[in-house]
DNA sequence: GTCGTCAACAAGGGGC
DNA sequence: GCCCCTTGTTGACGAC
């Protein structure tokens, strides 16, 4: 597991998350009966499934009351109002569920659909949810990768003395078909910087 | 308080 | 069903 993932800010995980979910909120679009439906699910199983999966009733220094893996939070209750265009939600997974996934992924990294069903019941997720958790996964992964070996290659070139057009351009050529569209990945260039263009 | 900005990430969607 | 982005939502945080 990266612990780096796991130490980011626990953000999708406050109080009226779960408390929004808790009140049999209004869900919204085509997830709107599914999850509803889950909720009941979820809330039988949770208990339960927290002490299978973290019997100290923490982890991570999180609270027991953020460990629930009732229905991922989600803000969707405020977008039952536009009949017109659903709005948009975004599920956020329980710590319980990060973690089992993760532990899952550094197990394996590609899931059958046995696998899938098995640990989607597990979590109390969708098949769906958990294929694209794990393809969103491999991508992170793929991602960060390619960011540490294009660190190294310009630390070699550096170290080198490489500055030459031919080297730079091979380099550029290379980064921006891993990252298209990615401003953000150019911490990554160090020294580099803005003076390769 | 609220407004703008930013990072994180689940989900959408095209191409294969 | 996967890869490779892209989009949309969300919370944190700083400035005012």
């Amino acid at each position: 597991m990266e612990m780096s993932d796991t130490v980011k800010p626990l953000t999708s995980f406050l109080i009226e998350d779960i408390l929004s979910v808790k009140d049999g909120t209004i869900f919204d679009g085509k997830r709107c009966s599914q999850k509803m439906e889950r909720w009941s699910q979820w809330k039988e199983a949770s208990e339960k499934l927290s002490e299978q999966l973290c019997p100290q009733g923490t982890a991570f220094g999180v609270q027991t009351g953020s460990l629930d893996t009732s229905c991922p939070s989600t803000s969707e209750s405020s977008s039952f109002s536009s009949p017109g265009k659903q709005k948009r939600s975004r599920a956020a997974f329980t710590h319980l569920q990060v973690i089992e996934l993760e532990k899952k992924f550094n197990h394996q990294k590609y899931l059958s659909a046995p696998e899938r069903a098995h640990l989607a019941g597990t979590l109390r997720l969708t098949e769906t949810q958990v294929k694209i958790w794990f393809q969103n996964r491999r991508y992170k992964t793929k991602r960060k990768q390619q960011a540490s070996e294009f660190c190294k290659d310009v630390y070699k070139a550096e170290e080198l003395g490489l500055r030459d057009e031919l080297v730079r351009s091979s380099l550029i050529a290379s980064f921006c078909k891993a990252y298209q569209c990615r401003p953000y990945i150019w911490d990554y260039t160090g020294p580099w910087g803005p003076t390769l263009w």
